[in-house]
DNA sequence: ATGTTC
């Protein structure tokens, strides 16, 4: 593999064989060492061999491998090019949203912890091929939430008005429509709404530790020693459902186009064709059922809170700071021209005044979440101007250091115990938690300080696990 | 990630 240096913590893989562009990949000394470790620098080769792929292929420094793209993957593709589901991945819109409140962390023993994250798991059903409890209002509204997105589930009682301001694309991707999505998708999308789901997906009890810019950590409405809130989940089985049925139509479909497909997860067909305009159209879906799935746990947990509290979320000034998506692909306006970029395992991070941020954030630039792994550190960042060589990209976590069969066989219940220290979590079964552990993946201090160190980044905050609420049986 | 091995 040739990796060629290109400044600070940045290397080219220059364009060969079937590559149309060059791909590069963020990582300095520390991390490079794992990037021979899997497949993810030939799948991001294998996506730069696609028709109408704009330079560069991007591999952010969390990058592993994942089905298709690798996860920590950037794709931008010209018009006339093509657009994948494996490079928007199984999770459509798997994302973050970063709550405040007036809180100090300090009032928060780990007996109320517990009781607080047992309230959260009364309201919030989690773990794999769970059903929501709201589906008397849920199935009604399904069709609103998946065109209209968070609006119609802030309609239907969840969260208050306002709060898609604080949310990537105001927590409606346009473009949405349900006919484009398999029956089945939405058989499982309708009575899952509502639900957290498994692997990495959390909901966490933090506390601000670390302020690294005074004046943008106000402006987000963050303070040390603040309680915050981070939920991660995405679209559960509506979009695996919808990933899976559109790999399989698109990789016919590529075929009768002539497109070669240099692996069968980058199934993909031209943005404009039918086939490729229903995926965009169902994906769109899946984003704007995440972004709502989202929404209600939000309303959920501070449901929970106000019944151990005694206090309203007005009184906790329980606020939404932002909502970001991690897999998604959107048109976008990069030098002047609009490109569909692909993010898989990638955070948008536009810097400050960037016309596309929200108008909440418009002087600033939108706060960009970074989840750690379960018992290490979240991150909430900033893009800068240098960004635009990232198309205004951050990471998305640690990223994997050992896949989740390795850290099964790997890993032991004593290990995970020690690497959680204090924080409170629900463990039930160690089985569904140990591939998990903050030990099966990469440290999150060096990825950031990664991009930190490139200057297309800036650190806003930093918070720390007091208590969290996986997906476990 | 996932009614996880359609």
């Amino acid at each position: 593999m040739e990796l060629v240096r290109d400044g600070l913590n940045r290397y080219r893989i220059p364009r060969r064989g079937k590559m149309r562009v060059d791909a590069v990949i963020y990582v300095n000394d520390y991390l490079r060492r794992f990037l021979g470790e899997d497949k993810a620098l030939e799948q991001l080769m294998n996506a730069a061999c696609l028709p109408g792929v704009v330079e560069p292929v991007i591999g952010m420094p969390d990058i592993h491998e994942g089905f298709g793209l690798p996860i920590g993957g950037i794709m931008a593709v010209a018009p006339d090019g093509v657009i994948s589901a494996g490079a928007v991945g199984m999770d459509i819109n798997c994302g973050v949203r970063l709550i405040r409140t007036d809180l100090e962390a300090r009032h928060f023993n780990k007996s109320l912890l517990r009781r607080l994250i047992e309230r959260i798991e009364h309201y919030v059903p989690t773990g794999i091929g769970k059903k929501g409890k709201h589906q008397g209002i849920t199935r009604r509204i399904f069709e609103e939430v998946v065109h209209r997105g968070v609006t119609a589930v802030i309609e239907a009682g969840f969260g208050r008005p306002g709060d898609e301001e604080y949310i990537e694309e105001m927590g409606c991707l346009p473009g949405a429509d349900i006919s484009a999505c398999s029956r089945r998708a939405c058989e499982r999308g309708e009575v899952q709404l509502g639900t957290l789901g498994g692997g990495n997906h959390f909901i966490e009890i933090q506390r601000v530790t670390d302020i690294f810019d005074e004046e943008l950590a106000r402006s987000f409405g963050l303070f040390e020693g603040q309680l915050t809130i981070m939920i991660h989940t995405g679209s559960r089985g509506f979009g695996h459902q919808i990933c899976t049925d559109y790999t399989n139509k698109l990789a016919a479909a590529a075929k009768r186009y002539g497109i070669e497909l240099p692996d069968r997860g980058l199934a993909c067909a031209p943005i404009d064709s039918p086939e490729g305009k229903a995926y965009y159209q169902a994906m769109a879906c899946a984003v704007n059922y995440a972004f709502s799935n989202r929404q209600i746990i939000m309303a959920d947990v501070a449901r929970a809170f106000a019944d151990v509290l005694g206090q309203s979320p007005e009184e906790m000034g329980f606020q939404l700071v932002y909502d970001v998506a991690h897999n998604i692909a959107k048109w976008e306006e990069h030098g002047g021209r609009r490109l569909l970029v692909h993010r898989k395992g990638a955070t948008r991070a536009l810097c400050a005044g960037h016309p596309a941020n929200p108008p909440v954030y418009r002087r600033t630039g939108h706060p960009a979440l970074i989840p750690g792994s379960m018992g290490t550190s979240s991150y909430v960042l900033v893009g800068t101007e240098k960004a635009a060589e990232t198309f205004f990209s951050v990471n998305h976590g640690a990223g994997r250091l050992l896949s989740r069969t390795a850290a099964e066989k790997k890993i032991t219940k004593e290990e995970f115990e020690r690497a959680m220290g204090d924080v409170v979590y629900n463990v039930r079964s160690y089985k569904d938690l140990l591939d998990e552990s903050p030990t099966a993946y990469k440290d999150i201090e060096q990825v950031i300080q990664t991009l930190v160190d490139r200057g297309i980044t800036r650190k806003v905050a930093r918070m720390c696990p007091l208590a969290v609420v996986k997906g476990v049986d």
